[in-house]
DNA sequence: CGCTATACGGAATAATTCTTCCCTGCCTTA
DNA sequence: TAAGGCAGGGAAGAATTATTCCGTATAGCG
């Protein structure tokens, strides 16, 4: 059975779209590797090792509910599946690219204030 | 007392630093409507009235403590703060934009695609 | 046969994040 | 004096998201 939000979403504007969409801790990961080529649900979860396997499937469901990826299921055995970005999803990689880039620029300063805010870690 | 992560931060690539950063519901939309000039925190949660006033506060002070942004209090009564951007967080508002370009562009689907798969919202 | 690899999902629980409600303190306006 | 605006935080519990563990199924290898 679906669950069922119980606080609305916002759609107001752009930002709160792409936060919808994108919302869950491995998803930007998962097309960024998606595009890279890695194909295989079980590449995708080497390539992403600190994630459980649970998390990147439910992931990668909601990513073909929401027609960014497009899942191709092999009728073989072994299973084989593949996942191709969408259309809407390949629009995403150069937004992807640019925050990585971003991130990539700050490293330094970045690392610095996470690790003072997090004695941890 | 401050919380203590149990599951720690990666920040392999750029991408988990963004994430790590701007983790949080409201935090973009903070920035953007704060690059915008919206520097007070009661205007900014006049902004975005879906959000909590006590999230808001709470996100804002994350920001501060990632040094995207710096908070000014002027001393008097009543009291008025004011949030500008840091260097670091000025340097995020092309991405943001990038993010809200994206958003708005594929509105339509978007729409489509998230009603569709949340039959309450 | 037992082990590994492929892929996937249910259920319970942990971890995190957000909301709601209540409280402080002082000023201005009616 | 009371109401409303300014700014902010504590605490409890709801809502959401992620992890862990267990189970399904089939093929190939030694």
């Amino acid at each position: 059975m679906a669950y069922e939000r119980k606080i609305p979403i916002s759609m107001d504007c752009g930002l709160d779209l792409f936060r919808e969409v994108l919302n869950g801790k491995w998803k930007i990961a998962l097309l960024y590797y998606i595009s890279e080529g890695i194909k295989r649900p079980g590449a995708l979860q080497r390539s992403i090792p600190e994630a459980s396997r649970r998390v990147l499937n439910i992931q990668l469901n909601q990513l073909e509910n929401y027609e960014l990826v497009k899942k191709k299921i092999f009728k073989q055995l072994p299973p084989k599946v593949e996942y191709y970005l969408t259309e809407l999803g390949e629009s995403l990689v150069p937004v992807i690219r640019t925050i990585g880039d971003w991130g990539d620029a700050h490293r330094e300063e970045l690392e610095r204030v996470i690790y003072f805010n997090n004695a941890n870690a």
